[in-house]
DNA sequence: GGCGGTCTGTGCGCTGGGCAACAGACGCCC
DNA sequence: GGGCGTCTGTTGCCCAGCGCACAGACCGCC
């Protein structure tokens, strides 16, 4: 993980710098490259909502976004994280054009949008493209299974870590730019949970965090908090998208 | 839901009794039809491992699987159900071949099995099965998601209705054959708070049960108890598979 | 018809996390 | 450098659901 923070963060994002489309020869990114779209994308933005068919997929490359169910009553929670790993509206190929939860951006950053016309072609067409995509959607319903247990049988603390630790992974640098409140609608529970959970893993000496900055200080111990999802997950998503299938 | 219960249940299941090979057109099923073994589900089989490869795809018609995640401690929870609206072994088409959850057989019955190198030869071709297992596969996605939010937020009496509901339209039979123990199993909490669910239930009126068995009296009232997890995927189900789309 | 295994009902204490209200602390901005 | 808004810490109370233990009931089988 130290590796990644040495990148440096001011630099402006080629679309290389999501995995996804890096993942593609260039012979194959060629016809997309004129449809990429550069964009910024914010804190808070919606990306799509519950029903509404959506117009493009997103690839962030220092922003990361967060798949999101609401309930009836207003509680909501995640389903799926997203960051330069992945894209942002699958349900475009997989045929729904929408889906029945919404997509928000949970840390500010840039990234690439995709008109869905420029998507379906480059999905219909030979190539790899659609292995890759449909490869990656695999991941993300192992992610949204997993966490659907994690939901179930693990304690906030657990969760906590896990969800610190897969972020981070998203994240360029070291640092994590989120309030516990955020933290708090992410996991859906509430903000109070989260301070508890937080300050035992400060304790521990695993994290250190001030209004609103969490750095990690000590991933290994931080596995040992957290539940077990957060490898598997990671595990599943490097055997689906390791480098044999790439070009 | 009564149309489904006046079917002969003890005549002998074609293909044409699961729904997405129903929704194929003769032309394109007859290149599957000698690939598609008739098979025997029985309660407690193992369709597939975490981790192991699988070499069917399953169909059923009128057995029932379960779609599952098992937690280092032994706890299990239920991600998705699957009846004859659908296939067990997505992982096949989106190139994993394996998850890291598994299947296991909640009800048993008939179905027809395929192996995966004839599922793959007609998800490659041309022709509308590629859209139809996508647009399937995003059926599951919301399944596996609205899992997801109803474990962190509902109450055991409401997801019990929503189970109770959603297997009820899997099952052709007025009366579901379950113990408590097992829907305490796929909802991953404890059996007591499923007797004490269903008792509730009982008391509304709305169920009926005795010695592993349940039938549904009231489905208004039960969902009016349930969550609206129930009628989101039912909805979201029909939205994707609806006719337009069929063959 | 009796026996035994499985399934269901119930009681008790415990705890994780929900809801509410408020106090303190940090940091940014004027 | 003072002020205010946001973020974090803390306390008290309540309840859903867990773990455990055991009693009763149903059903199939011999």
């Amino acid at each position: 993980m130290a590796a990644l923070a040495h990148r440096p963060a001011g630099a402006s994002p080629r679309p290389a710098h999501n995995e996804l489309i890096a993942a593609l020869s260039a012979a194959e990114v060629a016809p997309l490259a004129a449809s990429l779209e550069p964009v910024s994308m914010v804190l808070g933005q919606v990306l799509y909502e519950p029903g509404c068919p959506m117009q493009h997929a997103y690839f962030p490359t220092t922003a990361v976004a967060s798949l999101h169910h609401v309930t009836e009553t207003g509680a909501s929670a995640e389903t799926a994280g997203v960051g330069r790993e992945g894209m942002v509206g699958i349900a475009l190929f997989m045929g729904g054009q929408s889906t029945s939860g919404s997509a928000v951006v949970q840390s500010s950053g840039q990234g690439y949008r995709l008109h869905r016309h420029a998507l379906m072609q480059a999905f219909e067409g030979e190539g790899p493209l659609r292995g890759l995509l449909l490869r990656y959607t695999q991941t993300l319903i192992t992610q949204i299974a997993q966490t659907a247990a994690c939901y179930r049988h693990h304690t906030v603390e657990q969760q906590l870590g896990r969800w610190l630790l897969a972020t981070a992974d998203r994240s360029l640098a070291g640092e994590l730019v989120v309030t516990q409140e955020q933290v708090a609608g992410m996991l859906g529970v509430r903000r109070e949970s989260i301070t508890q959970a937080a300050g035992a893993l400060q304790q521990l000496g695993y994290i250190r965090y001030r209004r609103g900055h969490i750095s990690l200080l000590d991933r290994t111990g931080l596995r040992d908090c957290a539940c077990e999802c957060y490898g598997i997950v990671k595990q599943e998503f490097e055997r689906l998208m390791a480098t044999p299938h790439r070009r």
